[in-house]
DNA sequence: ATTCTGACAGCAA
DNA sequence: TTTGCTGCCAGAA
């Protein structure tokens, strides 16, 4: 193999596509929460950021399971169409009103309880 | 090398 | 309560 460079190495990246695939069905989790289990509690910036490059991964990553802190859709945009995200997460009995998941509360899945 | 940007989060008015 | 500004870090131009 002549160097070549597909993917980075266990970069922030990867580390964040793995924390992502580890989000149970019908559950969701935090861009601060992914960070702060990955070590960089303020870096929630680059989960999104990561995420926005996810498609570079062979592997499905599950990005509609992430949203903001207030479990407002806020990637809704990067899905393609704005209402696909909204219907991924409500095929998995996720209830989404107003861009904004219902009982968020109790869906949150956060990988540093979860995990340990 | 320097500057800009972003799928956030926290805090101040 | 809602709105807006700031800090944050890493990648892209």
């Amino acid at each position: 193999m002549a160097g070549k460079k597909i993917s980075r190495n266990n970069d922030f990246f990867d580390m964040v596509y793995e924390v992502t695939r580890l989000i149970p069905y019908g559950r969701v989790s935090t861009y601060g929460a992914i960070a702060r289990y990955l070590g960089t509690g303020r870096s929630a910036r680059m989960v999104g950021w990561a995420l926005n490059a996810c498609h570079n991964n062979p592997v499905f990553i599950p990005a509609h399971r992430v949203v903001n802190r207030n479990g407002i859709l806020t990637g809704k945009h990067h899905f393609g169409n704005s209402t696909t995200m909204r219907q991924l997460l409500e095929n998995e009995g996720i209830v989404v009103e107003d861009d904004q998941i219902v009982n968020f509360r109790e869906k949150f899945w956060d990988p540093l309880s979860e995990l340990q």
